[in-house]
RNA sequence: GACCGGCUAGCUCAGGUGGUAGAGCAUCUGCCUUUUAAGCAGGGGGUCCUGGGUUCGAAUCCCAGGCCGGUCACCA
């Protein structure tokens, strides 16, 4: 067994072994179900007073509750979509009236049998025919509380799942954003794609990578921090509109925010810049609220938080100077590292002057912006992969989606200048020599791909666990992870 | 990584100013033919996270460690 066998284990499985002497194999191969524990309260919601459903239904369940009242027992049935009542009695079962009374809550029954009304009101299957599924041979958390640990509950997301109806709900909804998603970029023309996870070099996004090893060639590899160097060869390669929608890799801590791997969306269009995709990141978020919560007015960590179109936009410096009284106007390199270093930010002469702008930004404006704002045109040194503002050559065009105090997307007119680009990453080159984990490798068959000529276009990144935190009210991204990233025990 | 808090039965939690651990649910036995946190009566179940120290005695106090949560830092 998976740990020290308790009695309550011994007794299930004791009961185990009388079901075999009883010549059931408590682990059958199929079972026929004509319908659902929803399906039957929809179907016979009328049914009234002592009526009966006209046919037997026949469905397939985990055995929640159970409550014996010696020639009869009622029990709860949950199934994918959610539990129904049923009624066991003697005098219907007969000699299986014994072998149901050895049912453990946590077993999987499959059951016959036509539908009633209970006195109390409740519809309720009158078991005719039941066999055992799948014995549990591990006792459920209890009923009434369920499972309230959260390092059970993330540990073992399997109980979470069976006892906590609402997490199972989350996980529904995510999955409809998910689609949704792909539903909108599809009516739209753009096209799934998948690129590599599995990367030579370190590109596409700012970020200290995961390191693996290919026996086979006899060299390191790195896990993605990000598809995005990738999707613009296709772009090279004449696709048009693509989007990829997958994990990515990124060795840092963890918090609420952040989880070592995690779900990003990168979207590219050819023939448009930022502004165009602003406008589409706009539209992508909205309809997906919309088709999956139904409204634009979301409540999150007490904020109401509302997605009606358009969207606050404001520069950078700007937020810097309103939000975070940071004034950069006018100043130069070495006058914005005095102001830094008034600030409190630690190595303030060290950074690089582009990081430098990045770690005033998290630590005076990020968390201040609640409502969806786009942040945008950064100083060039924080993005090398995007195009100089056309009218402003020390800014790029790129903009930070923010809501919650949580950046949700990023997205930038994309750099094709494959001059302006081979000079960019010579000097993300030089941070890498410099020991900055996190600056980009020079990547030459990016570059060559550049040569040949890559279409204007505008790119996108959304993360989507971010996304579907606020879409449901989470207040931790682990809450929105299935199996969020935990240190294993002992 | 720093600080704070938590860790007691399968689950949810009490308790413990040092004297050898409790409740509810679950489980087991008996009774019970419409219950639903079913009921009544009785029973069993513990490495009080781990290791060390102080002590006649540690689950309780002290030290170290583990895991989790929160805050901060790091990190888009």
């Amino acid at each position: 067994m998976t740990e020290e066998i308790n009695d309550l284990i011994k007794g299930r499985l004791q009961k185990l072994d009388e079901f075999k002497a009883a010549g059931v194999n408590p682990y059958p191969y199929t079972y026929n179900i004509t319908t659902n524990s929803k399906e039957i309260k929809d179907k016979y919601e009328k049914l009234e007073g002592h009526d009966e459903s006209p046919e037997e239904v026949s469905i397939a369940g985990r055995l929640m509750t159970k409550r014996g009242h010696g020639k009869t027992c009622f029990a709860h049935l949950q199934d994918g979509i959610g539990k129904i009542q049923i009624y066991a009695k003697q005098e219907a079962l007969a000699d299986s009236y014994e072998l149901f009374q050895k049912l453990d809550t946590g077993d999987f029954i499959g059951v016959k049998g036509k539908v009633f009304r209970t006195k109390t009101g409740e519809l309720t299957i009158r078991v005719v025919e039941w066999q055992l599924l799948a014995k549990s041979v591990h006792p459920l958390p209890e009923k009434w509380h369920g499972l309230q640990d959260k390092e059970l509950r993330y540990r073992h997301r399997y109980v979470d799942l069976m006892v906590n109806q609402e997490v199972k709900d989350l996980f529904v909804k995510r999955s409809k954003i998910v689609s949704q998603i792909r539903k909108f970029l599809e009516e739209r023309g753009f096209m799934e794609v998948e690129t590599p996870l599995l990367h030579v070099l370190q590109g596409g996004a700012a970020a200290t990578p995961f390191k693996t090893y290919h026996d086979a060639l006899s060299m390191p590899l790195f896990l993605r921090i990000a598809p995005e160097l990738y999707l613009k060869r296709l772009l090279v390669g004449g696709f048009e509109k693509v989007f990829e929608l997958g994990r990515v890799f990124r060795n840092e801590g963890m918090s609420y925010k952040h989880n070592p791997e995690y779900t990003m969306l990168e979207v590219y269009q050819a023939y448009v810049d930022y502004n165009h995709i602003m406008e589409m990141t706009e539209e992508l978020v909205t309809f997906v609220l919309k088709e999956t919560l139904g409204t634009l007015e979301v409540e999150y960590k007490g904020h109401k938080l509302n997605f009606k179109r358009p969207w606050k936009r404001i520069t950078l410096i700007d937020a810097l100077r309103e939000h975070g009284g940071v004034d950069l106007t006018g100043k130069n390199e070495g006058e914005i590292r005095e102001i830094a270093k008034k600030k409190g930010i630690e190595g303030a002469n060290e950074l690089g002057f582009g990081k430098l702008i990045n770690v005033l930004y998290d630590k005076f404006v990020e968390a201040d912006f609640i409502q969806p704002t786009f942040v945008i045109d950064h100083p060039l040194e924080t993005t090398p992969l995007a195009k100089k503002k056309r009218d402003d050559e020390n800014k790029v065009e790129r903009f930070e989606l923010i809501v919650a105090g949580m950046e949700i997307a990023n997205a930038f007119s994309e750099l094709n200048d494959p001059i302006d680009q081979r000079g960019r990453l010579e000097k993300q080159s030089n941070l890498k020599a410099a020991g900055d984990k996190e600056a980009e490798s020079m990547d030459e068959d990016f570059l060559l791909a550049l040569e040949y000529g890559m279409p204007p276009a505008g790119g996108l990144g959304i993360g989507i666990d971010r996304l579907v935190m606020i879409a449901t009210g989470a207040e931790s991204i682990r809450d929105v992870l299935l199996f969020p990233h935990m240190r294993p025990l002992g």
